[in-house]
DNA sequence: GTTAGCATGTAAGGAGTTACATGATTTT
DNA sequence: AAAATCATGTAACTCCTTACATGCTAAC
């Protein structure tokens, strides 16, 4: 069941709805504040989108609320909604196979999560994410991020001819790129594994994960 | 003539046969250990797009050459090659069909050359673009940058519920990363402003397009 | 003589985009 | 009442990837 069709934006969708029930305009929205630095989808993919998990069962539309006061963002206009059941926006909450496919989906760590296109995402339901299974994935998008260093410096060295500066402008540019990464990731793991020590030990109970140290300045 | 099948490979196909005659195993390694940092391709993509852009007239085989003595690595094993002119390296050119739509493609300044896919190829070669095309370029890209910026910004700034540490985390490493590349564009902007002020005024004549002024450390 | 790397290709398909089409609602 | 924005959707297409298939050559 779940024919497992690929791609991120169904995590994206699935891991939205799972924090609040949403119509598709403002998913978009939201999704593209959230990722908005990484990439951006298009109506022309989350409405498809929603259909298949509608028809596989792991989103349902919400029935149109009665007496929610202030609902979403506007107020209801009273009175005024259309006869029929038929109304503009159609929102959708998660199912429970949804939650279950979620959760599936959370779990999974390979290279279909900290990839280039799916790791801001993965990483952006962090708090979703078991523990174990977020240090593998920013320690699986570390190595990756290390092998492209290795391969790209080796093939630099190997190079005969100088190049102009552009492309040595280009090459330097996107080294610092990737190693301002993996300093960045290497902080993250190293907090994640000093949380992984001491769970909850401390006095004054955190409320929840907090892998930040409270970096005041660069 | 030369239908315009879109897309990046084709760019970085042409730009590379122009600063010489390759075959498709090493021109994907080139093109992997130049653009490495932003993207990879695929033989299952370059491949194709050597045959189409054969079929346009853009590239031609290159003879194998035969008096060349030790011509690219191999021996030609003497006597076995098949009786067709069948030979396992085939090298191609760029023919001046090919030079032109090169030109072509550097000569656009638009969104095809400053989104996230497409800059990294087009900067590379930047050596074969104009120098107008080149600052608009980086200008079209800073703009595109920080439109994500404002967009990102305005929409954090309207979010009511607090974010959880991922979430802003995420947030912060990618605005820092955005507003890093815009920082590095100004500079190179500034340099090929600098540039197009005096030209070749310069006493003891640079050899050539020079944009970064020398920066030692960080 | 067998593995590893070089070299070329093809078929199927994935994950999304663009452009279009439509209508409701709110603002000016 | 016009314009902007909200809201939903579809069809065609793009660009590239994965997996497969094949053979040559070099190294061990």
């Amino acid at each position: 069941m779940a024919v497992s069709r690929g791609g991120v934006l169904e995590l994206a969708v699935l891991g939205s709805l799972h924090e609040t029930p949403l119509h598709g305009y403002e998913l978009r929205k939201r999704l593209n504040a959230l990722l908005g630095m990484f990439r951006a989808f298009s109506y022309g993919s989350l409405y498809p989108c929603l259909r298949q998990l509608l028809a596989d069962g792991l989103i349902a539309e919400e029935p149109p609320e009665e007496r929610g006061p202030c609902a979403t963002t506007q107020s209801p206009r009273e009175g005024t909604l259309p006869l029929t059941g038929r109304r503009s926006k159609i929102v959708y909450k998660l199912t429970a196979e949804g939650k279950e496919r979620l959760q599936d989906l959370l779990t999974q760590a390979g290279p279909s999560a900290w990839e280039d296109e799916s790791f801001g995402v993965h990483f952006a339901f962090f708090r979703h994410t078991e523990a174990e299974v977020r240090l593998r994935i920013l320690e699986g998008r570390r190595s990756r991020l290390e092998e492209r260093l290795d391969g790209v410096r080796t093939a630099l060295a190997r190079t005969r001819e100088r190049l102009d500066s552009y492309t040595l402008e280009l090459q330097r540019h996107g080294l610092e790129s990737v190693e301002r990464e993996v300093r960045w990731l290497n902080e993250l793991i190293d907090t994640e594994r000093a949380q992984a020590v001491r769970p909850r030990t401390d006095r004054a109970e955190a409320q929840d994960a907090e892998p930040v140290p409270d970096k005041t300045n660069e």
